[in-house]
DNA sequence: TCTGGGGTCCTAGGACCC
DNA sequence: TCTGGGGTCCTAGGACCC
C-alpha cells in the first residue's frame, strides 16, 4: 500500500488566534509582532495583499500600518500555545498517527483513505467547529509534496483549502508553476545558487539527477529531489523526541554596556534555561554563552563572541550552571561596546538516572541540591520570579517590549472573555 | 529611535588514535 | 631521496525551518 501524508497547517495562525476572541477583526488587516515588538511575524491576508513581507521590522511598515489602520498585536505565546494544543488534540481524534511539526502544523498519516478531498474537508470543518481557526490541507505520497500541496491549497482559492496531490500528472503541473524557493528545504542561499544554474521552478529541481545534487549541494537537497519525485525519504515521526538543546536569549530594549548589567542578564538567561531543563527532567553537560552588538548599527563598533564549557558532572542545578555561565561570560566580555543581545544555550543532555557520579562528591550533596531546586521551581511556578539566585537580574528594565499584548483569554481566570 | 526566539541537521576540519 | 593512512570523535559554523 502506498503511503499518504497530509500536512495540516493553520492559516496565519497567530492572527487567527487573536481574531478568535476579537471577531470584530474579521476581514480587517491584522499583524502579530515578534518578541520585543521588533518584526512582523504573522500577517492576515489583507496585510499580505498590501505587500508586507514576513519578518519586516515594524518601524519599516509603520506608514502602511497608519494608512490602512492595521491592528497590531504583540505576540501572546501563552494564547497561541493553548490554541495549538486544542487543534492538535482535534487532529489526534481524527487520525491515529499525528506528527506535531510546529506550533501551527502537523503531518497526518492518511494511508489507505480513498476519498482524500472529502476527508480533508472533514478535517477542516472539524477543526473550525472545535477550535475556530481555519486550516489548509495538502495530501501527497511524500512529506515534501504534501508541503507543496498545502502551499497550493493556501495559494489558490478554488481549492477551498484542500489539495490532493497523489496524481503524478498533477504533481508535475503544480511543480511547473511553483518557484523553487517555495519548496521545503530551499532557503535564500540555496535559491540563489540554484538560480545561477538556471533552476527556477520546482519542476526544474525535480529533474536533476539526485547523485549530482548530492555532489554539488548536499544530501539534504538530494532527499528533497527524491521526495519531489514521489520517493518518500522522510518518515512520519509521531513519537515525540526529547529536545537536544535549550536556548534562552533576548534582544534588549535598551542596549547594555556595563560588565555588571550584562553579566546579570546572562545569569538570568542561565537560570531560566536551567529551570526549563528541570521541567523536561533532563541534565545538561555543555553550557554556551554568547553576546553581541547590533549588526544593524553599522556606525558603532561591532563585537560578537561565544564560549562553551562543560560541567564536571551533568547537572540541572541552577547554581552549577550559573557558575559556569558566569565564567564563560567573563572570558568573552569586552569593554566599550553597546550590547544588543545575549543568550545561554544548554546542550548534550542525559537522563538523571544515567549520570556518571563525581568521584569526589558525595551523593548527599547532589540530593540536597535537587531538593533545593524542586522547592525553588515550586515557588516560582506559583509566582513567577519570586525566588532567584545571587547574580540573576530579576528587575524588569531589560524585559521585552510588549506594547500591544492581548489578554491570556484561555489560560487565566481573570482574562476569560465575557459573553 | 525601532530589526525575534527557538530549534534541527549537516559538514568540514582539527585532534587524536593506532 | 624519503615525511602513512585510515579511522573516530568533537566542535564550530552554516543553512534551514517555523
Amino acid at each position: 500500500m502506498t503511503q499518504t501524508f497530509a500536512l495540516v497547517d493553520a492559516n496565519n495562525f497567530y492572527v487567527s488566534c487573536e481574531r478568535l476572541f476579537r471577531p470584530d477583526l474579521k476581514n480587517k488587516p491584522v499583524v502579530v509582532l515578534s518578541n520585543n515588538d521588533g518584526c512582523i511575524v504573522a500577517r492576515s491576508q489583507e496585510v499580505k495583499d498590501l505587500g508586507v513581507k514576513m519578518g519586516t521590522p515594524l518601524f519599516k511598515a509603520m506608514d502602511l500600518v497608519k494608512k490602512h489602520k492595521i491592528q497590531v498585536f504583540s505576540s501572546n505565546y501563552t494564547l497561541y500555545g493553548d490554541i495549538s494544543s486544542r487543534v492538535m488534540q482535534t487532529l489526534e481524534e481524527i487520525s491515529s498517527r499525528v506528527e506535531v511539526y510546529s506550533i501551527d502544523e502537523a503531518f497526518l498519516d492518511l494511508s489507505g483513505i480513498n476519498n482524500l478531498v472529502e476527508q480533508g474537508q472533514l478535517i477542516r470543518s472539524t477543526v473550525m467547529q472545535n477550535v475556530g481557526v481555519p486550516v489548509c490541507i495538502g495530501m501527497a505520497p511524500t512529506k515534501t509534496l504534501a508541503k507543496l500541496a498545502n502551499h497550493a491549497a493556501k495559494t489558490y482559492k478554488a481549492t477551498q483549502g484542500v489539495v490532493d496531490l497523489t496524481d503524478p500528472i498533477r504533481q508535475k503541473r503544480l511543480m511547473e508553476i511553483t518557484p523553487v524557493c517555495e519548496i521545503w528545504g530551499v532557503g535564500r542561499k540555496l535559491n540563489l545558487r540554484l538560480e545561477e544554474q538556471g533552476i527556477r521552478t520546482a519542476l526544474d529541481l525535480s529533474k536533476m539527477p539526485p547523485k549530482r545534487v548530492r555532489q554539488r549541494y548536499s544530501v539534504v537537497l538530494e532527499r528533497t529531489v527524491r521526495e519531489l519525485n514521489g520517493e518518500s525519504c522522510l518518515e512520519l515521526e509521531d513519537v515525540v523526541q526529547k529536545r537536544q538543546q535549550i536556548l534562552c536569549s533576548r534582544s534588549f530594549g535598551n542596549k547594555l554596556t556595563s560588565y555588571d548589567d550584562l553579566k546579570q542578564t546572562v545569569c538570568e538567561f542561565a537560570a531560566r534555561a536551567a529551570a526549563k531543563l528541570r521541567s523536561e527532567d533532563q541534565l545538561a553537560r555543555m553550557v554556551s554563552v554568547f553576546i553581541r552588538t547590533s549588526p544593524y548599527d553599522t556606525s558603532a563598533p561591532q563585537y560578537s563572541n561565544s564560549a562553551t564549557g562543560a560541567l564536571a558532572v551533568p547537572s540541572s542545578d541552577t547554581h552549577k550552571i550559573l557558575e559556569l555561565a558566569t565564567n564563560l561570560f567573563h572570558g568573552i566580555f569586552r569593554d566599550g561596546y553597546a550590547y544588543a543581545k545575549a543568550g545561554v544555550i544548554l546542550a548534550d543532555f542525559c537522563a538523571p538516572d544515567a549520570v556518571q557520579m563525581d568521584l569526589f562528591r558525595s551523593n548527599e550533596n547532589v540530593e540536597r541540591g535537587d531538593s533545593l531546586m524542586k522547592a525553588v521551581d515550586a515557588i516560582n511556578r506559583k509566582s513567577q520570579g519570586r525566588v532567584w539566585f545571587g547574580g540573576q537580574r530579576p528587575e524588569k528594565d531589560w524585559y521585552m517590549r510588549q506594547a500591544n499584548l492581548s489578554p491570556a483569554y484561555t489560560t487565566r481566570w481573570d482574562c476569560l472573555p465575557v459573553v
